[in-house]
DNA sequence: GTAAGTGCAAAAATTTTGCACAGGC
DNA sequence: GCCTGTGCAAAATTTTTGCACTTAC
């Protein structure tokens, strides 16, 4: 699970960009998240900038859109309207947010994936992607009134 | 299924609102869709257009957000980033979505929606809401190519 | 009559784009 | 050195808001 060498490098490679600084940091943004995986981009701007990086928003944009592109980073529209970035590490997986404090949890549900499958099957439709998202109040949030 | 007289003014009424022409009309073009139930703020604002209506994109905005409020339409943020409204007919369900053509189907799944109650449980949240989209080809568009 | 509702235009918020300059290969 | 990439500012898009006027009740 440790690398020795920068992964970034060869996973920009590997999407046919060069390897620059903005696109680098912004990959190490992604990864070094633990706490709160889902990024807006302006988010990732801030932190960009909180480390005296002198990188444009504009960048961040054209660079998670790429990303995008390369499969790197999945882009998710939660409720509220604004995209979320977060880093494709390969493991598919749905959500479940708190609407009171934000948090994001990760879940897979084998039953519910073949279910779709069926579902789309049965409406013959030839599904490419799909998004589940939970909405409700995380243990810390539901026993504390607003 | 029919009725002789206007619905819309008690469920506009009864959300505490004020039965104005906007409103009555807009909800009225919220029923009257058959093909298409969801709608942008935008699509429904040229609707109301066409109808020589003068009412206000402003408004329609207003009102949506009114409704969704009050139960009376449902607000989604598909793929693509822009709301999509819909009229609440009390009944729950999901939606699966060409990618391609954007028509959308709606299903409903007693597996999927148990197998969500026991997600968020076991999670410990407690669920409120939830939004379970599928993307895809329709028949219509997995034979035709690009 | 009065408070809620509306139209319009202006503002906000989010994302995209044009262009001259900078940097990877 | 060439071509892709970037920063900046301006534009485009979507949604919200302030304010004077209108309408429901």
């Amino acid at each position: 699970m440790y690398r020795s060498l920068p992964l970034e490098t060869h996973d920009i490679r590997n999407a046919g960009l060069k390897v620059t600084t903005p696109r680098v940091k912004i990959l190490q943004i992604l990864e070094k998240q633990t706490a709160e995986r889902h990024l807006t981009a302006e988010k990732v701007y801030k932190i960009l900038l909180s480390e005296d990086e002198d990188i444009g928003l504009a960048t961040v944009y054209r660079v998670l859109t790429q990303f995008e592109a390369a499969g790197l980073v999945t882009r998710h529209h939660f409720e509220g309207g604004n995209s979320v970035f977060e880093l494709d590490r390969g493991d598919h997986h749905d959500h479940i947010m708190c609407i009171k404090c934000g948090k994001v949890d990760e879940f897979t549900d084998d039953i519910i994936e073949s279910r779709q499958k069926q579902i789309a099957q049965s409406l013959d439709y030839e599904l490419t992607d799909h998004a589940l998202y939970l909405y409700g109040f995380c243990p810390k949030c539901k026993t504390t009134p607003a």
